[in-house]
DNA sequence: CAGTATCCTCTGAGATACTG
DNA sequence: CAGTATCTCAGAGGATACTG
């Protein structure tokens, strides 16, 4: 193993470790929301269909605090709060579509794989 | 929200659930360990400091099933079984890099974040 | 050696109800 | 509107024992 990838797939390692808060599900579809444009509490949620509201409190709390979203308060009656992703979050973009354009490209082989496997199982 | 974007994002999509069952955490380390060279079940285990025995061969057997790793039985006495990489599980490397070296770039930034968040709370 | 099989624990996701 | 507080429950994951 090089050393490059000696760190690159190390469990304990920081870096990947910072992956864990922001890679889950609904932190992608929110950041990919956010992406966009700025949106609100109960309209994110009505987006994201499916999420709880204990979920997304979770996940935004997460991303703010990982410097991923902002979150404003515009003190009307009642309270509006405006989550907006940060200039740091949108370099996330590029990252994740590289990711995304793998699924594309591979979906077909996969699907053959799965098929193959569940036909013939692990195979002796 | 472009269309791009509400495809990226769908929490439903097919080309997104893809991901899930190779992109945890175990699985990336074993795609790790295999970039570089065939290894043996208990080989595989002692590398990957803290997995279990049933941890790992579910991992295993996800790959297997998705066609990331192939599985060779030989066939010695004790039977020996060797793991080993695909060449569709070879093209992850790279969108993988490029999220880890994401990660690199913005710790500094993130912890920074971090400090300010634990300091002054979710800001009112 | 390379697994299966079982049991057991314990987090964490979801549903529900409440509030400034 | 934008949350917090509680409860419950399934299931992921660990420890242990067994096997071709």
């Amino acid at each position: 193993m090089t050393r490059e990838q000696q760190v690159l797939f190390a469990a304990d390692c920081p870096h990947r470790l910072l992956l864990d808060p922001i890679a889950d599900k609904w932190s992608v579809l929110i950041l990919g929301a956010l992406c966009e444009q700025p949106l609100r509490f109960n309209t994110l949620k009505r987006q994201l269909e499916g999420i709880t509201q204990k979920a997304l409190t979770q996940s935004l709390r997460r991303l703010q605090r990982n410097g991923i979203v902002s979150r404003t308060v515009i003190a009307t009656s009642p309270v509006a709060v405006e989550y907006q992703i940060t200039p740091l979050g949108h370099t996330l973009k590029e990252p994740f579509e590289a990711l995304y354009n793998w699924t594309v490209k591979s979906l077909p082989e996969v699907e053959k794989a799965r098929h193959e496997f569940d036909v013939n199982g692990v195979g002796e």
